[in-house]
Order: C-alpha cells, then structure tokens, then sequence
DNA sequence: CTAAAGGTATACCGATCGGTATATATTGTC
DNA sequence: GACAATATATACCGATCGGTATACCTTTAG
C-alpha cells in the first residue's frame, strides 16, 4: 500500500535526522522535505512530533537489534564464541561512517526524566540487548549467566561511549580482550 | 566584583539547567529569569548562546573532577585503593537526586560531529579522566599504567551510561568488582 | 555631587518551532 | 468514467527561538 509506504518513508528519513542531528534540533518541516512529503501526510500517519520520535526509537530497536544479531551469529558459531563475538559486531558498527553513537544513549540524553516515555523506551531497549547477551550467556553455559550478560553489557556500553564522545575507534577491542576474562572466568 | 559574581551567577545557573533539560531545549531568556539577570545582562558576559554552552562545559569540567578527584582520594590512601576508590566516588553521585547522566555524553549527544567545539571539549574532559586514573596507576606501580587506566576508564563509562538510561543505581558496583580484576593483573 | 558603568525591564527583530486549514492534484476502485 | 481516499503545496496559527535596541535605574569612584 502507498499508505505504508509513505509512514515507512517517513520514519526511515527521521531515523536518519533524529540519530544524525538529535531529536529536537531536528524539525519536522525538515523530516517532510527530506522525505518528500508533505506536513499533512506527516500529522496523518503520526499525531504529534513525540509519536514520530516513538516510533523512529521502536524503528531503530528492531533494526539494530537483528542487526547487531546477525553480524554476531555470523562471527561466532557457538555461544561462548558469540558473547565475544557480539564485540567485533559493535567494532563493525563504530567505524562506519554514519556512526554517531548509540541513539538510546543520546535520547535518554535529550529526554532525562526516567518517566520519559522516549527515555523509558530507550531502557527497554537496553533491557532486551542484556536479554540477548543472558540468553548466550545461558547457552554457554555460564554458571551465573545474568552476571556475565550484566558484566559484557557493561563493557559495551563503555565502549560505545568511548568510540562515539573521545573517538576511539578500538574501544571494542578493548572492551573484548577484557571480556574474555569474564567469559573465562564464568565459563572454565 | 559585581561583575564577576553576575557572570558566575549565569553560568552557574545555566549549567544546572544545561544539564537538566539538555542544552537545544533550554532557551536563553529561561536562563535569565532562572539567574535573576536581564538578556542585556547575559550578552555582555557571552557573545553567544554557544559561548555560554562552552563556559558551562568548562566550569562543569573543573567542578565534576575536583569533586570526583576529592572524593576518591577522601576513600582511598594508597594509589591502589583509590584505582578502586573511584568507583565508590561514582557511586555516591550516581544516587544523587539530580543525577542526569554524564554531561559530556549528553554533550556530545546533541552535538556530535567530532569537530564540534561543545564536543571536543568533551572529549579534553574524557581525556583528563583518563589522565587522571593514568596517574593513580602509574602512583600504584601497575605494570601498563596506561592500559589499565583505559580499562578502568571503559569501565566507569559503562556504569554511568548503565545508570542513566537503564537506572541501574547498582551499575558502580559491578564495575567496580569488575576493575578488582584489571587492578589486581596490573599490581600483582 | 556628579558622572560613568553596569544593572534592570521591556519591546522588538526575523526566523523557526510544532501543528492546522484550505484548496488542488493524483491515485486506486467499482 | 466517477467517486472517494490520499496525496500535494501553501498559507497560516500562536509560541518561542537567539539576539538587539531603547530607556530608565542603581551602584560606585573621583
């Protein structure tokens, strides 16, 4: 349907504003021209500028997520393999042109308030990376598989940080040598 | 002076709602009437919104060391202690009731081209943390001094980043029982 | 006492903000 | 071929943005 397509279009080129720009130096007349649609078409698929940064935020999860999946089950084969693997995955990520630091981080930045529906958007987001890194964790055969995603989930974190506000493009690798310790130390 | 006192009043103020709501959603004249001071007033100290950005950055820079530094070598004796001292220092702040997260992350959050000025100044103070630690290990006798501080570094990230957004208020203490293990490697 | 400096309040500037209305063109369906 | 839905372009709304100008008041120093 055209009509899909258009709201597909328009949170696609949000995405790319909002994640590129931030959220609130980004204007919705801006969003239009980018992604050739008129202000109506814009209010019709999305009741406010809040709904649209919803939506981009719900957006951005899936395709991150199954992103950040798919590179680190094509980098490791087993489990244990994975939950190291997933640090080349965001290695990958950090020295891609666009990259721009992880948007759930610069939302709750621009959105404080933990009762903030982008910013409480933003924690699920988080809570179902740590829930993929618990289900590796699990399927290695960690002995406390919940420590051990907190601990990788730590690291990442840190080196997103790193790479995105000092420009350090190795943080992943970092990150990595110093997980393995973890990983060893859970898994031996 | 009454002069400096009013500029430190401005900056003052701004930097708290700087840190708050974020720097694009703060307005000016919100700064003003906040500082008790009139836009007359506020634009002969600053040229500029974004000079008034930079002063803030600045003032939180000296400010949030100072204070991280005090409290860490208020917890710790020895060099070594105070490599894990640190985290403890984090703590406390995590749980402070205006705790927003790092406002450098913020910062480059909303301004995160590499070549911004309000970014790269976050990076100088990212740099100075680092700097910082790198000298405690050095004080410890750990045998990379600066690896370690890049570990330590990583780690204090993902626990501030892990706080904010996820309100993890326990985030400094995994990290700190994590760096127990770089600590402990590097001072055998 | 006076005069300059630096403060205040307020009105104003053009631009942009998020959001709405109107009038017209394009599109798919029966 | 006609109707209904959805698109467009554009003008407009009140509010706010960063920044300037004007006019008055208060403090301090010679």
């Amino acid at each position: 349907m055209a009509t899909a397509s258009k709201k597909e279009q328009i949170v696609t080129e949000a995405l790319k504003l909002f994640y590129r720009d931030g959220f609130n130096a980004t204007g919705v007349e801006r969003i239009c021209s980018d992604a050739g649609v008129s202000k109506k078409t814009l209010y019709n698929h999305f009741n406010s500028k809040d709904d649209l940064v919803l939506a981009t935020l719900r957006l951005r999860d899936r395709l991150f997520r199954s992103r950040i999946m798919r590179d680190t089950e094509g980098l490791g084969i087993t489990p244990r393999d994975r939950l190291l693997a997933i640090f080349d995955a965001h290695d990958n990520w950090f020295n891609e042109e666009e990259f721009s630091g992880c948007m759930f981080i610069n939302a709750a930045a621009e959105f404080s308030p933990q009762d903030n529906p982008n910013h409480i958007l933003s924690a699920e987001h988080k809570r179902l990376m740590r829930e993929y890194l618990g289900g590796l964790a699990l399927a290695a055969g960690a002995k406390e598989p919940q420590r051990l995603a907190s601990q990788l989930n730590l690291l990442l974190e840190g080196a997103i940080v790193d790479a995105h506000v000092s420009g350090n493009k190795d943080a992943a690798k970092l990150a990595k040598a110093m997980a393995e310790v973890f990983v060893i130390e859970a898994c031996d």
